[in-house]
DNA sequence: GCCTTCCCATACGTATGCGTATGGAAGTTA
DNA sequence: TAACTTCCATACGCATACGTATGGGAAGGC
């Protein structure tokens, strides 16, 4: 027989943590206020346990903290390119992963997590690899809407960017607002 | 006779600090690495005081942050738009205004300004102000190059999205190869 | 020269946060 | 049930950082 490849959960009576949880309180942390906000002490009082759970979990904060960027990513790739329900028309394929990209608000996060490593070469790889993936996507999405290699990468870039840039625009608006001129922006992306 | 206005300098011996002087190392403070690098502690030994200098001209870190938060406000209106030298053409002066935007990086602050205040109501509003002027003035420049309202807005908030974007981007790219890109999308949106 | 104002140094108290050492409770295995 | 593993609580040392209290040096007015 092989040897068990999958632990069960544990269900227990007392708050077990697990590295996942840490992860996750991390990130809404991180998401709630940057990434000073992210304090050992401090997810030990959110998750109602003390330091001796994390401690035991990851080695120190720095190792703890590039974890978290490598869970960010994980979780950052699945959500924008995991989608299978997307139209098949190309041009139609655009607009939906346009207004998906809008709708899930990319998690807010991407400010936070660019104002933490952009001055940490190691950690800004990361992201560099998540742009490069985001990118390549999106350029695909243009290609096979008929445009040449280079218009379909002009055309990513621009989506990118203006994505990117949504999310630091402090100005109030309502997401049905903010949907309808990200589609008038791809509109005119994908007519010119 | 009237009374004095300016104060002189007060050229000394000894190195004398003014608010401005600490303010200007908070943003180089701020540049390098976020809000939380910026510390009364850590500004002051870069400054050669100690922290009775600070706290002889500020009353505590909160409205220190404050009016750091203004002085970007002033200085970041002013670099992009106060500039008198671009062309009278009024598709080139888009194209000059993208240029020295790039050109200047806009210092490469928005993401740590951003970052820091996005969850911080009464700060945010500041941002709002800052975005809503830029936008304002780029309106203005696509107006003037003959589009409609709502077409001259919309391609300014695509411009402006893409220039914030620009900034997070964690690939590493030179200078000359942005630039070339940033003048392909404003090419993309003055054509259509 | 003396005094006042401006600006900063020094020293202290307190809070927060990291990391470690150690004991112990809950669950697992034999 | 006894031993063993897993996971966490508690307590401590240490560093950093904020804010205050107080004294003092430097420059200019008198």
């Amino acid at each position: 027989m092989s040897t068990r490849v999958i632990t069960k959960p544990k269900k227990s009576v007392i708050d077990r943590q697990s590295k996942e949880s840490w992860l996750n309180a991390a990130l809404k942390a991180l998401a709630s206020g940057g990434i000073d906000k992210v304090r050992v002490e401090s997810l030990a009082k959110n998750l109602g346990v003390t330091k001796g759970s994390f401690y035991w979990h990851f080695k120190d904060r720095e190792q703890f903290l590039d974890e978290l960027l490598n869970f960010w990513a994980e979780q950052s790739t699945q959500t924008v390119i995991a989608n299978p329900d997307y139209p098949t028309d190309s041009r139609a394929r655009v607009r939906a992963v346009a207004e998906d990209i809008v709708r899930r608000d990319l998690g807010g996060m991407d400010p936070h997590i660019r104002s933490w490593t952009q001055y940490d070469k190691r950690r800004a790889k990361v992201v560099a690899v998540i742009d490069k993936k985001r990118f390549e996507f999106l350029q695909d999405l243009f290609a096979a809407a008929g445009f040449s290699t280079s218009g379909a990468s002009l055309r990513a870039q621009s989506l990118y960017r203006y994505v990117l840039g949504e999310q630091f625009i402090s100005v109030r608006e309502s997401k049905s607002q903010r949907l309808q001129r990200m589609q008038a922006h791809v509109d005119l992306l994908l007519q010119a």
